[in-house]
DNA sequence: TCGATACTTAGATGAACATCGAAATAATTG
DNA sequence: CAATTATTTCGATGTTCATCTAAGTATCGA
């Protein structure tokens, strides 16, 4: 039964995100000021914000805020693109999805946390 | 109806975590060493885990772990009880759940973040 | 009560990191 | 091209933090 297959695909997952991969992801929301960034990135999907945005909206300097940025980009959490001088920036909910499976998975005991 | 209302608190919430809890939180996922702790001590539900477990298990002596045990039990990751001599701990999954549902919130891009 | 076992606390050390100002790079516009 | 604006990189600085050893506290068994 086609049925059956697919639910069984769906319940194997043949890989989980590794405990690198998720102490990265956790080092990168585990600082004020990132998070502050992420979120305010997350909260305008619209338009999207570039640096010096960020920069207005907190009190750091636009080295700090790009500083932040390449760690968030690096976890995966956000994904950057320029324009002209612009760099835009927009989150990933998709990483954050994977993220909190991984963690629930971990923390019901489930063995997981096969790469590839 | 006693049903409609119980179902109105489940979605209501009218809370979330605030974003201190959640960087304590990563913070406290945020290390390798308390991450195998904290993946040790869940996969191991039935028969709970002391600190010298966990010392035996990895490279670390017992203060460090007492260490990293109190930044988990800190961030509401795991719960500890004395028993005689002995420490055990578990983990606490719904910690876990509702740290992914404020995270997700957060990517989403939804006001949320009211404490109390 | 003594000695052993389990854990915690204190203090020290070195590594990681958040932040800034200043210099460097890149793109835009006059 | 020169001047301006946006962002990154560099180097320095102070703070946080993971870890250890050693000393302290608590519990158990003889």
């Amino acid at each position: 039964m086609i049925g059956k297959i697919a639910a069984e695909f769906a319940t194997l997952k043949l890989w989980t995100m590794d405990r690198a991969r998720i102490e990265k992801i956790s080092k990168a929301l585990g600082d004020e000021t990132r998070l502050m960034i992420f979120e305010a990135i997350s909260r305008n999907k619209r338009k999207h914000m570039n640096c010096g945005d960020i920069v207005s909206l907190q009190g750091v300097t636009p080295a700090t805020v790009s500083h932040h940025l390449k760690i968030l980009n690096e976890a995966g959490l956000v994904e950057c693109h320029k324009e002209g001088q612009f760099v835009y920036s927009h989150s990933v909910p998709g990483v954050v999805q994977e993220y909190s499976e991984a963690l629930a998975q971990m923390a019901r005991g489930k063995k997981g946390s096969r790469k590839r």
